[in-house]
RNA sequence: GCAGGUGUCGCCAAGCGGUUAAGGCCCCGGAUUGUGGUUCCGGUAUUCGGGGGUUCGAGUCCCCUCAUCUGCCCCA
């Protein structure tokens, strides 16, 4: 084939769309439920807004944007994530006057130039809810057992709950320090991108995939034993509510995370799945209590994630094919359209026979093929015969029967023998 | 950005320098112009991702390019 879709991204076809809206179905009430309602934002926003946002220091931003120029030179970026368009919304129409906690859920396509692989691409989609303007642990609790809830309802299993804290402004800088100065002898030993993140964010060493590395980083301090007291009670009170809830987690002390907005809580769901080849985060997520300032709102504590909606995709079972309920067999086209507007108008759904490129109409066996083909439960046939009559045989494509009627007793026929629509 | 793998019909896939490019599925048509699912018959690639080159001759060898996959980095 010549043509293609830009690399990294996919089109979704009819086979593949079902699964597509039953995650969205299965999804949307969990996070419905939580009292968490639906916001839509661009899915471009200025330069600007993910630069602050997100943090200059992160690959995000350094090399992973869609940027361009429109025709008036405005500088504007396809969204690599969620949270600082839902946070630029909040802003932009004032819902941090409104009561808090301020719960929001979103949905959509997100962009970052990357070279694809599996469980990764270019354009792909994530599902995240962001509560704002609560501070204590519960509503911390809360927002990971959303996260958790919608993998059960989407029939994911084998993951475990990583959690960390990574402390606040007060005690983050000095930690920061503390780990500084326990690498520092051992720096020169680092892999290159450590030896850089050493200046430029030094806890991302700690996650550092190099297996050399993290032998270098064996008994390096943890952030979750630098916590100020604030910080400390916030996270054991989380732990005790996570307990509480019957949500089994995996402290983590290594687990830091990419983007530069998060504080305190940290955590990431990862699936043990070779579906997903080597990727294992299926959803990521923490606190991010000054990012609504850094977008010049008020302080506003925040905690929210996002769950990556191929990835999670990738761990369901294929859906089942689309079927019509039943099949016109008419050897007129407008009877055979009228028959089935009127199956269609009584909420069954009905398909027909159209006659292929170039060919002419399908004789009387063709069309009951056709019919077979689709799946279809019942073939509503009108033949000459029951035209001249004003009837309609229904016939059973599952064991053969049929039944010659008045057409004015097929809706209720139907309504009699087809429960639910479909 | 880096490292490997792959590219022959909508899908799977033979072919490995020599006249007209297997086969299967799907699709289309017929056997069967009022009864499907089985079966049988027939049809569908001037062309092997694209461009150069080597050769009497290339899908088959070489070079470049594009796309794709897997991995690194990073991330959902």
């Amino acid at each position: 084939m010549a043509i293609q879709p830009p690399r990294g991204t996919y089109d979704i076809v009819p086979g593949e769309t079902r699964k597509w809206q039953a995650l969205e179905a299965l999804l949307c009430p969990v996070v419905s439920a939580a009292g968490y309602k639906e916001i839509r934002t661009p899915v471009f926003e200025h330069t600007e807004l993910f630069k602050r946002g997100v943090g200059e220091t992160t690959d995000i931003v350094n090399k992973e944007m869609y940027t361009f120029a429109d025709k008036s030179e405005r500088s504007l970026t396809l969204r690599p994530e969620g949270t600082a368009g839902v946070v630029r919304a909040y802003l932009s129409h004032g819902l941090s006057r409104q009561s808090p906690p301020v719960k929001l859920w979103y949905m959509g396509p997100m962009f970052r130039y990357e070279r694809t692989q599996t469980g990764r691409q270019r354009q792909f989609h994530q599902i995240g809810i962001e509560a704002f303007g609560s501070e204590g642990p519960a509503i911390d609790a809360e927002v990971i057992v959303v996260a958790v809830d919608c993998m059960a309802a989407v029939g994911v299993k084998n993951f475990q709950v990583h959690l960390n804290s990574i402390g606040c402004r007060q005690c983050r800088p000095r930690f920061r320090e503390i780990l500084k100065e326990a690498i520092a002898s051992k720096r020169q030993y680092l892999c290159q991108d450590c030896q850089d993140r050493f200046e430029r964010n030094p806890l991302r060493m700690l996650d550092c995939k190099s297996p050399a590395c993290q032998e270098h980083y064996q008994g390096a301090p943890a952030s979750l034993d630098n916590l100020c007291p604030d910080c400390l009670s916030h996270w054991q009170g989380l732990l005790s509510l996570l307990a509480e809830l019957g949500v089994a987690v995996v402290i983590n002390e290594r687990l830091v995370r990419g983007l530069d907005y998060y504080g305190r809580t940290v955590f990431e769901l990862i699936a043990d799945d070779t579906r997903l080849g080597v990727q294992s985060t299926i959803c990521a997520g923490g606190r991010y209590d000054y990012l609504v300032e850094t977008l010049g709102g008020p302080p506003t504590p925040a905690v929210g994630w996002a769950a990556g909606l191929e990835r999670i995709s990738l761990l369901m079972e294929p859906a089942q094919a689309e079927t019509p309920l039943t099949f016109v067999v008419c050897p007129s086209a407008p009877a055979a359209l009228k028959l089935a507007c009127a199956v269609r108008r009584a909420g069954f759904s009905c398909e027909l026979d159209f006659p292929p490129q170039g060919g002419s109409p399908r004789g009387f066996a063709r069309q009951l093929q056709q019919a077979n083909k689709t799946g279809a439960a019942w073939s509503l046939i009108q033949g000459e015969d029951e035209l001249q009559g004003g009837e309609v045989t229904v016939k059973s494509m599952k064991d053969g029967s049929q039944a010659r009627i008045p057409v004015e007793k097929l809706i209720a026929f139907l309504q009699e023998n087809c429960r639910n629509g479909v």
